[in-house]
DNA sequence: TGTACATCAGTGAACGCGCGTTCACTGATGTAC
DNA sequence: TGTACATCAGTGAACGCGCGTTCACTGATGTAC
């Protein structure tokens, strides 16, 4: 066949993407190289011209997911600068919870990446930390342990209510939470 | 050889304890029936005279697990009616950060759950009901919002605090979740 | 209480399967002249 | 601009491996008499 360098470049980016969004639906465990390069519409053997093993691809596409999460999160978004609110809101919505694959990589990788080596640890860790600096700017405080707290608490929300069966009860885990954040002492209106 | 009938119960208990071990430290997908098999101190094939198969035992191994995180992190807390405080302090300790294995299964699972069917999501959806009504009693709050919004953000502290690469950042991350939490009008002194 | 025998918890070889990885190969791309 | 050839992105067969699951078998347990 041949195949162009140019080409190449995109086929990475398509390897990366549907890796990113797999990751992010079924978790890192999930990912197969084999499933994964045929959905980036190529075969197996050329996974190795990209990457040096699936191990390695695993730490690029945690990064990727967290890009592309942090991006699909904020088109979802009212425009212009994110205020604390909005950005609560957003966060803690159902359409957000129902989105595992396109939606934030935090909330669908961290209990993962927990477990993980620190080489995938590192990537999700400072994503973590910018997410609160965000919300810090957000919130016009000069401390970041508001944003801090108000972080893992609109990622433990998400998780739990992705686990609870019942459809009214995981609404309203996401409800109580935004609440109880958008009240959180500290945190201006917008 | 030859074994007894009082033998096969506490083999399934080995088995069971084994397995909410293991998947709190490694998480669901990582338990495969050959090493469970071996860690209870028996071979991969007597594993059918117990479970149906791999999945079947996945759901009563969440469920032991939770069971047996919710006792490790009672034991560990102060004795008698357990305070809204004490509760929050031992559940956002690093000692519990540090016991994977041994610890809460909601924090340590949450995430591979939120992603698996139904028949494994709903016991940790319960023991997360039975968790926010303990809290809500705690709290001595007639109103079990905030103890669910308390419970949701413990697991997310917990969760991001593992994933944090920084032991010092890791430590702060709970420490501010301690802070919030007790903190939370409405939550009483014990 | 003693004997004969059925039961069944656990063993370990064997199965088919999907996995990650390797590698000889293909042929358009891209370059040297 | 045209020709000759090296490059290299992607192909697909093949590998060894660990997996979940099956099954004929073993032998002490437990029961019937």
């Amino acid at each position: 066949m041949g195949y162009s360098q140019a080409e190449k470049s995109r086929s990475r980016e398509r390897i990366l993407a549907q890796a990113a969004e797999q990751i992010r639906a079924d978790g890192l465990e999930s990912l197969s190289v084999g499933k994964l390069m045929k959905s980036a519409g190529l075969t197996h053997g050329g996974f190795y011209g990209h990457f040096a093993s699936r191990s390695e691809l695993l730490v690029h596409a945690v990064e990727q997911a967290l890009v592309a999460g942090q991006g699909a999160f904020e088109q979802s978004r009212p425009k212009g600068e994110p205020g604390y609110a909005d950005t609560v809101r957003s966060y803690l919505s159902r359409k957000h919870r129902d989105s595992r694959s396109s939606g934030c990589a935090m909330a669908a990788l961290a209990g993962d990446v927990a477990r993980a080596d620190a080489k995938v640890r590192a990537p999700m860790a400072e994503h973590i930390e910018s997410f609160v600096d965000a919300m810090a700017l957000a919130m016009g405080d000069d401390d970041r342990d508001k944003a801090t707290f108000a972080v893992a608490a609109m990622i433990g929300a998400v998780i739990v209510s992705r686990v609870i069966t019942d459809p009214k009860r995981s609404d309203e885990v996401l409800a109580v939470a935004k609440r109880e954040l958008l009240a959180l002492p500290g945190a201006k209106e917008d």
